[in-house]
DNA sequence: CGTGTTCTTGATGCCTTTCAAAAAGGGTGG
DNA sequence: CCACCCTTTTTGAAAGGCATCAAGAACACG
């Protein structure tokens, strides 16, 4: 499965030079976090896109940092309503809740091909006590997920089909412009409108239509997986999304 | 404006014998952490209902555990509409992501009269640094209102009017529960239908008649302000809950 | 070039919202 | 104890946004 490096090499060149970490989204780390991240680090994992990462109700789930492609949170009920809590992109941690909370109370899957960096839940509690830095990172990026769900649950609570999906297009489109993903306004999105219904808790051939009206409004255009913003002042206006960005941020 | 002891005498005669700590929900915790805790403790604030204990935007807000009443966090739109995003008991802690994050992208209004501790945001790096255990225990205190807030976003975005209703119900009677705050099935219940619409995505007017259906139903009755069970049962296969219940937790 | 998935489009119905206004509570001052 | 005012709860009626049903079109893939 570990396709990368043998499976715990004495001094892993993990993190090390980690071209993620450079992106401009993310803070500096000392060397001596670097190394303890390498050292906690226990391997580099591809997973294809559809299949889970954590899946609801696990109770031995690893904690990753997504370092290529997305992913998402969800939460299902037993007759097969699910709903999309929130994207995750690169360098966002995955399985805190499930690693602090000893259980998983949501799943997360492979939106598109992933690969993520696993490191043991075991060696959460470590972090705290010997590396108070990171484990205040760790905490901080735990609250901006917190606030990137609170951010949908005003969105489905209070806007129509139209503004939740006006705002959910800006809020990945800054994610991803943040990590330099963007080039010329546009930026693969590999959400399928059937995605978008379960994150927006619409229908899906409302979900199509609402969708359709907004690109012949000029908002936005997508073509072969990418989404291309036209418009964003006005895709500003129509979301009535408030929150200021995040400045950069810790990566583990 | 603290009533309780002077403010700031040298040793605080604080959290030593918090008697809410001693109710089963919560973890026992050591001599050392109570200390630690207690001179962090800054203040004993009360804020009546319907007052801001943190404001949208605001950059300075400490960090609180409420002690006693009811709180809620809300999002606001600039129109007016607004999003309650979650509501608090005695226990929880309040400002963790406004602490973190340095500005708070959500508000804090007390839905009933309140007492709050307040320790100031600053030194919850100390926390980090000095007392890993305790800054392990507010991160799973985050974790765990994510999971909270994760249980909404499924409901507002799956559930219908009926299924929301009884769902919140029986998810604000659990943790009444847990807080020893229910005697023969019944519980101080201060929302107004107003909070509840807010809470749940739904107009006021359908959230009456809903709720009207529910209570001829059997489900639940309401009078004077205190909600009684009357077919736990039935509640909560309407709700289609399927999240099991935390066991004790941490308390600041 | 089939075959299954995803996207579209049209039609119908109902859950929820909106508008309006009356009824019921709660608190205060005379 | 009652008049008065403001907030919260109820009810009724009408409109609309969104869901559901159905089926054809466009893609993706082996």
């Amino acid at each position: 499965m570990p396709p990368h490096p043998p499976p715990r090499a004495p001094a892993h060149p993990w993190c090390r030079a980690c071209p993620l970490r450079q992106r401009r989204a993310f803070h500096e780390k000392s060397p001596e976090e670097v190394d303890f991240t390498a050292s906690m680090k226990m391997d580099h994992r591809r997973v294809p896109a559809g299949q889970e990462i954590i899946f609801p109700g696990q109770d031995d789930a690893e904690l990753f940092t997504l370092y290529s492609g997305w992913a998402f949170r969800f939460k299902a009920l037993s007759d097969g309503r699910r709903q999309i809590l929130n994207f995750l992109l690169p360098g966002d941690l995955m399985g805190l809740q499930a690693s602090l909370l000893s259980v998983a109370q949501h799943g997360i899957e492979a939106l598109t091909d992933v690969e993520v960096c696993v490191f043991p839940r075991k060696k959460v509690w470590d972090l705290f006590v010997r590396m108070p830095r990171l484990a205040y990172e760790v905490a901080w990026l735990g609250s901006r997920e917190e606030s990137l769900i609170d951010e949908n649950l005003l969105s489905i609570g209070q806007r129509n089909a139209t503004e939740r999906i006006a705002s959910l297009v800006i809020s990945l489109y800054r994610r991803a412009e943040a990590l330099d993903l963007v080039s010329d306004r546009s930026f693969v999105f590999p959400l399928s409108q059937q995605h978008l219904a379960d994150a927006l808790g619409l229908s899906l051939v409302h979900t199509n239509k609402t969708f359709a009206k907004l690109r012949r409004a000029g908002l936005f255009r997508f073509a072969q997986g990418r989404l291309r913003l036209e418009n964003t002042r006005l895709t500003e206006r129509i979301a009535a999304q408030y929150d200021r960005d995040f400045a950069r941020r810790p990566i583990l």
